[in-house]
DNA sequence: TCTACAATGAGAATAAGTCCCAGTTGCAAC
DNA sequence: GTTGCAACTGGGACTTATTCTCATTGTAGA
């Protein structure tokens, strides 16, 4: 099914991106090209890159932007089941979650409803839950100001920190 | 409103502060550094940088992650209402669009449902719809394949874009 | 086998964003 | 108003993720 995405492409499934989609399948969640060349050190960064952006092109893994400062890359549809992130903005550590359907379809309703009025042409939605995972919580003093603002704290992330 | 939220971080609303607020909200759509240097030439870069970075910790701006080659800054609720994004994949265009409240807070408690599961502390959903805009569309052949996957060409920005 | 084109890999190049530091300013206490 | 402390400023150096270049290699089809 990667090759024949590919193929569509006029691309080709290669060993260095057949390794990419293994490690991706491995990772479980989203990495970043950092983790991806510390787990296959003899994969040549630029050759990654170059095939992630394939791969992406391809609809094979979808880049996700959460971090300004580094892209995560997992696999796409069907490769891996529709799903959202809950993302720490402490400490960077992405999990991932489901919703149920019938959500998923309402929220594609009243987005494609938008997208008419907008004349634009969806392709898939992106929700991400940004906050606190347990560990990073005590970091944060109060999460609230009295006129309901909310407080981020951004930190430099610690030690754990799973990205 | 704003002096209070920075107050609260031991920040001052300080002129280059103030210039920030009153760009973005000229605007009216998120903006890159770029485009406020341009648009403020005098600011220097390090202070909007820093200066980004200190209004987004008080929860007067937020940064969005929508391309990995930039971060674009917006004005934070309640200065600017809450919303949602349509992003053009080709060109970078940003829309912004509304949802209706039902399903905001539909969204926002089975994302909370979710995110307690995972011992995790919300503090705000990011929603936006990836495809591409009505100006960006004839680049794409098709936009489906066979198996149902997306074909997504990323493309060089056209002359058009918006960012 | 030949040909055309995709893929590779090493390093140079680019650019967003951060860091540093010396000098300045604003706020609060006295 | 003076003073002291901490926040702020600005310019440039620096870091680093990502892209680009290009010469070489691999491969599918005629």
């Amino acid at each position: 099914m990667v090759r024949a995405r590919l193929a569509r492409h006029d691309s080709r499934y290669t060993p260095g991106r057949r390794r990419l989609v293994e490690a991706l399948m491995g990772a479980g969640r989203p990495v970043t090209l950092t983790e991806i060349a510390s787990s296959a050190p003899d994969l040549p960064v630029s050759s990654t890159y170059r095939n992630l952006s394939v791969l992406e092109r391809s609809g094979v893994v979808n880049r996700i932007l959460i971090r300004g400062d580094r892209a995560y890359f997992e696999l796409a549809e069907p490769l891996m089941s529709h799903h959202h992130h809950l993302v720490c903005i402490s400490c960077g550590a992405i999990t991932d979650i489901h919703l149920d359907d019938e959500l998923e379809e309402m929220i594609d309703l009243r987005l494609a409803e938008a997208a008419r009025r907008a004349a634009f042409t969806p392709l898939r939605h992106m929700l991400d839950l940004h906050g606190h995972c347990s560990r990073c919580l005590h970091l944060v003093e109060d999460l609230t100001t009295e006129d309901g603002a909310t407080n981020i704290l951004r930190i430099n992330p610690p030690a754990h920190h799973a990205g």
